[in-house]
DNA sequence: TTAGCTGCAAAAGGTTTGCAAATTA
DNA sequence: TAATTTGCAAACCTTTTGCAGCTAA
């Protein structure tokens, strides 16, 4: 169910990346199939990040036998994996993208108008710091999108 | 929908935060009703965080004439008054709270065994800092609830 | 009296599941 | 061949909404 890091892998390049996630399936004998692949080409092609319905409507343009639930089954099982993985907006439906090699990036979502920007995991440093040693809690600080106020939103809102 | 910083309430206090959210109502031209003063108490009397279905539970067990779509209507209008505020998990449901009169506390969240936590929000003041002077983003540290390993399961996880 | 709310019922949005048939290795 | 996966359909869960009637102030 949750990511556990991976070496790198070509997030950009379909090919690439479909051929080395297969590689990682036949490695604990799993298979890939129409639906994986397509949902690996899918997020390999379009926009970094992808919601299961946004991946649906990618998949479907590729191959429109495709079923829904199978994107979904798709994403769960290339999660567990560890080839791909997810970030929760607090508003708004999760979405996915190729697992990143490092600690991947903070994702910062504006809740005013819902626009999400990525900055440096490393950011968020001290506070990892922190919590590991006042707690003994390991953050994961891009699982989850930060949320306040974009520049563009603070200008107009009243706080 | 947001919710607005608001002077300390009697959050703990049934009767005193129900008196105090009355005013606050009038003060708008808006009204105390039965759900919403079963959602108050619910909040006040139980656990510090409760989901929506946790709440409709709790005001069925004071009053079962309450409508499920009213509780979410109160939670929904007492949000927007400044009185409550809510937190988004990760996985799991939105929990609601009293709003907290500063800029509250940092929810952490264990993405293995579920359980969630409080620190304090100045924990965050360095990112806080940083993403507003990298990016012009003001940081809600306690909008949504940060995720990791807990103490506890990170002694038995892989990491 | 009269907005502002509620209760009800139905819809909507997102995700999951049981199962027989298809497919991968 | 044999186990893994899929397609389909239905179920699920949480939240939202239209509307007529109720009720707080």
């Amino acid at each position: 169910m949750e990511p556990r890091p991976a070496a790198p892998l070509p997030a950009d390049d379909p090919a690439a990346l479909v051929e080395a996630v297969t590689a990682r399936l036949h490695a604990r004998g799993e298979r890939m199939t129409k639906p994986r692949r397509a949902v690996l080409v899918a997020l390999a092609s379009g926009p970094r990040h992808a919601t299961a319905d946004d991946v649906v409507e990618a998949v479907a343009a590729q191959d429109a036998t495709v079923h829904r639930s199978s994107v979904y089954r798709a994403l769960e099982a290339l999660s567990r994996l560890g080839v791909l993985q997810h970030v929760h907006l607090g508003h708004g439906a999760t979405t996915y993208h190729v697992a990143q090699p490092d600690g991947g990036v903070l994702h910062l979502q504006c809740r005013r108008c819902g626009h999400v920007r990525g900055a440096p995991a490393d950011l968020a440093a001290d506070l990892a710091g922190r919590l590991a040693a006042d707690y003994g809690f390991r953050l994961d600080s891009s699982h989850v999108a930060l949320s306040g106020l974009c520049a563009a939103c603070a200008v107009t809102a009243p706080r």
